[in-house]
DNA sequence: GAAGAAATACTACGTAAGTAGCACTAAATC
DNA sequence: GATTTAGTGCTACTTACGTAGTATTTCTTC
């Protein structure tokens, strides 16, 4: 059981944000709050296989590691009212990835039984969760054509631009990540993201210090974006 | 108006299989047979905005184009009884993909509204195509981490590995491919696949001729696909 | 504010993959 | 069966990326 705090929350969910009011209070006796630390992997003690997730306020990575060359690929990075493990949730087996926090996170877990029981009885989570499925498949096809067909320099200027908030114009969410988590959500490494950055910097697109990164020229920044090094 | 021959399909069809066979004979109404010519992209006479596809005969590829370097990479290779475009289904905007038939297909169509309709309307529909999604899903990240944590000769063994017919042992769906389509189905180009195949053959692990590969040796073939060349 | 840890900046180097070009060959097409 | 086209095999070359190693800076925390 949750509070009522959390009404809001799920209000706003991509999934649950079209359910009357009054089976939204239902909902709450179901929920449980999680903290998980910073920088923690609770996969083995919270299996995705039991439980689904909303995140209330942190951020979690999910992961695959290479394990020979101990390579990371950040597959999704997940924020406030995302949910996972979506794919637990469809198919009942086992998702090989990992799962990691970047802050404190707080989370909602719901038994995953309980909620595959909603997704039928209420048409209106079924509904949403459709082209939320849709939304996924279009972010994956485009991440795996980015990393065959653009260079690093390309993929990080995009991964730049598409974080950015329309409103405050600001960078959120990944400006305050290290050089090596914003080379994991390209499909690179540390040293060459930093290269990159540096010759961003030295060109007068990127202000840069430490964990932190401030957009100065959004013009050349797109100019990057659209730049594929490898033809002309 | 399509043919009774056609309920069999609709049968063996992972979003149709559970309905009864009344419902099934109701549907062909708003079926249309369409045949497709070899290697044509039909996208622009028959846009998926408006009709949802599914394959009865022939092959399907969905690909993307980088336009400065002109090069492919081939999200999606459709096959009998495969459905398209689940994207415009699910999110009715458009994908920005292309569509290509590698052979002459025969297509069934359905206006897409239609084919809407009958997800509300039937819940087997819907409860068929959230695995079916979250099997996308799984195939896109592992296509992902594949491309940014494996090379070439990895990813050639493995493409070859998961479309041999377990019943048959051998070879099927890319078994007739030029080496071109072979570089767009892992990400990589002509002249470089030529190169690694050349390799396979020198080490005995396939047979090759023109647009034809076949598998000399599967444990071999295994170890490569397992092995990083980038570590050890 | 000293000590330690974490993140960054930079240099040097090796290499797989991409590109270009061309000769050769099988297979359509007329 | 002559001609064209598509596919293959191969050589030579270039380069962006990844790796390694190390110095430096910035934060943390005691």
């Amino acid at each position: 059981m949750i509070g009522e705090n959390y009404i809001d929350l799920l209000r706003e969910n991509i999934l649950f944000k079209d359910l009357e009011e009054e089976k939204l209070q239902g909902f709450l006796t179901s929920f449980q709050e999680e903290v998980w630390p910073k920088n923690t992997c609770n996969i083995t003690k919270t299996p995705t296989l039991f439980k689904f997730y909303i995140i209330a306020e942190g951020r979690v990575k999910i992961y695959r590691v290479d394990p020979e060359s101990a390579r990371e690929l950040t597959l999704f990075l997940l924020k406030k009212n995302d949910v996972f493990d979506i794919l637990c949730l469809l198919e009942n087996c086992e998702h090989r990835v990992f799962y990691e926090t970047l802050d404190e996170a707080t989370l909602l877990s719901v038994p995953i039984e309980t909620m595959r029981e909603w997704i039928v009885k209420f048409p209106q989570i079924n509904k949403s969760l459709l082209p939320y499925l849709g939304r996924q498949i279009r972010i994956l096809e485009e991440y795996t054509s980015n990393v065959v067909l653009a260079d690093i320099s390309s993929r990080l200027a995009r991964l730049i631009l598409t974080n950015i908030n329309k409103k405050s114009n600001k960078l959120e969410l990944i400006n305050d990540l290290s050089n090596d988590e914003l080379a994991n959500l390209i499909g690179s490494t540390r040293a060459v993201v930093n290269r990159h950055l540096q010759q961003f910097k030295k060109d007068g697109i990127l202000k840069i210090s430490r964990k932190k990164v401030e957009i100065k020229n959004l013009e050349l920044l797109l100019k990057q974006a659209e730049k594929n090094h490898s033809s002309g």
